[in-house]
DNA sequence: TTTTAGCACTCTATTGATGAGAGTGCTAAA
DNA sequence: TTTAGCACTCTCATCAATAGAGTGCTAAAA
């Protein structure tokens, strides 16, 4: 890290600052007086000369005023991670708002989503939380019209799953629950890996179903399935950064295209659960994401259930307001999932 | 319905597809040149001028071309309802998407809403499969800490809804497993109605789990709460009638808020199943919608759980595409639901 | 009666020129 | 090290001029 000077430093925040307040270039002139700098601006413009020879400011064109770069952001950001935290009375509100939807498992997510993007102002992304490994909770069959049957798998950690399957021959309701009792009374709790050692013992009709379950849990441990819960793009796409037809696209497909999405998230989340992540016009790997930054969260019950949150905005983004409802919605959503699911 | 001639209504329907084409004014040329029409353009000035005058069509200005109004392309829909059909081909690629599919029913959402968005060129929504009234179908309680309960009720057409509760004081999953047991037994098929006369026979824990599971399909009644799924609104993002702020903002407000499609579709939506509505421009109603149309149609098996599908796109719009992409997709939804669920 | 050619007229969109204003970079003095 | 002063650069809004697209109307032709 160079070395400034404090003055060089507070300068440095100003304009990130005042940049993300402004959306335009700024000048020496507007650092010293909207902040109430004692000194002059012919010696701010000193400093932010040297601050773009750092390389953590540029100009648009000679006579314009400054614009972080990302190196900028970083820095201006690194300093924040430590510190950031809302506002008590906003966290109250916020803590209140979870604790009504507590009963109502369907509200978190949307929820979640809904507080992140109102209080970053972007857009939020959350995932539903996931096993690392899925274990067997609960299985059950319904029997639908002739020989189609729609099975119901519950997943420890709430993950529901539906499949149809045609049998050979028809069954009633009264034999399809017998199955589904004895599978449940054998597997409770059991991984993909653990089921199959017992198959050998069961009736041809319910090894094939044991196998099936097997086969659902494992590609549920591949595939990670869940909704993402999206909010906030109406707000997102105001930003003056998004007039260029060009850029819009490239935001989109970021929010939109769930492949991109989860590959960045492999890529940039943290695995700690409550750590957050910041990544800045995508720092260097995705030419996509150049205008945008993504906060990133994690939260969960280590070992057993965690999901992913982030917010996506432009590079000029509120990072503190960002950075610390991240982490606490995320610790919020944790409390729930630990409450809910955990043993 | 106005009288037209034969020419004038062909002059209408090739000025709506020229401009759906290039979104900018159609001028008299371009409608003799790019259509082979055997007349002159001066003909074709007289028919159009008519054709404003008759309300079909407007002016920008003076000197430009013509563009139709919402009333022109009202009469232009009209026609298609009938009669529009996807081709063949993309009929077969979309039926062999479905049925690759079927048996994994949290894919039938976003591949519908994948391939509405696609076929269509606009942004798709697809909604849940939602019965009028639930029925119990259902109902497992699981021990997580403590006296905290998690309740996961599965009703009818599909529907999962989980709550947490708090007992008075702890019970095992086994005591758990016997409360939902009988209640299962007692009440399988039944709606929220028929469920509370026989409350009063029960013991008082399972009475109050029973008013429980009616409340909570009571709520279910009353606010489809069923997740809605969208694509393709980075596509849509592209065209050019959303390059201006404001007008982005009232599209992502119909996209995003979900209250708002909900009055929406309660007031524009048939009941019918495999008919498709087009609502142009608001209709008058939703100014927010000026610059939207909306093709909306709804599936599933009527009397059991239907669902709502559609595509939301500028004025401009691919009319034909859109309302048989809306027919065709509601039929291939249709048929799933019916063989999964029904009886 | 319908269609067409011709032409005046209107409006837009583009271009280039101009000038004000914002802001910097540099120099020399404090 | 800081500051005042000033020349220089670049943008942005405005304005005028022009080319071009397209209509509307009229009078002739079919």
């Amino acid at each position: 890290m160079d070395e400034l000077t404090q003055r060089q430093r507070t300068i440095l925040g100003l304009v990130v600052r005042e940049y993300v307040k402004s959306a335009s270039p700024v000048s020496s002139r507007a650092v010293v007086e909207n902040y109430g700098l004692q000194v002059s601006t012919a010696t701010v413009r000193n400093d932010l000369a040297l601050l773009e020879e750092l390389g953590y400011l540029t100009h648009p064109h000679t006579s314009a005023g400054r614009i972080p770069t990302h190196k900028g952001y970083r820095r201006f950001v690194e300093r924040l991670l430590g510190e950031a935290n809302l506002p008590l009375q906003e966290r109250r509100t916020i803590a209140h708002q979870f604790h009504q939807a507590r009963r109502d498992l369907e509200q978190w997510m949307p929820l979640a989503a809904s507080v992140l993007s109102r209080t970053a102002r972007g857009a939020a992304l959350v995932t539903m939380p996931q096993a690392a490994q899925s274990r067997y909770q609960h299985l059950q069959l319904i029997s639908t019209q002739g020989r189609t049957v729609l099975l119901v798998l519950v997943l420890h950690g709430g993950t529901v799953k539906q499949q149809m399957l045609n049998l050979a021959e028809p069954l009633n309701q009264k034999a399809l629950d017998e199955i589904s009792d004895r599978l449940n009374q054998l597997y409770n709790g059991f991984t993909a890996d653990e089921i199959p050692t017992r198959v050998g013992e069961l009736p041809p009709l319910e090894a094939d179903m044991a196998r099936l379950v097997t086969e659902i849990m494992r590609h549920t441990d591949v595939h990670p399935t869940g909704i993402i819960y999206r909010d906030g793009l109406s707000e997102l796409l105001q930003q003056p950064e998004f007039t260029a037809r060009e850029q819009v696209h490239e935001l989109m497909r970021v929010i939109e295209e769930r492949s991109f999405i989860e590959t960045v998230l492999a890529d940039a989340l943290s695995p700690e659960i409550g750590s957050v992540r910041v990544l800045i016009g995508g720092e260097g790997h995705w030419d996509e994401l150049q205008t945008c930054s993504l906060v990133l969260g994690r939260y969960g019950v280590a070992g057993f259930a965690t999901g992913a949150l982030g917010i996506v905005g432009p590079t000029r983004m509120l990072y503190g307001r960002a950075i610390s409802a991240v982490r606490f919605v995320a610790d919020m959503l944790s409390d729930l999932v630990y409450d809910a699911y955990a043993e």
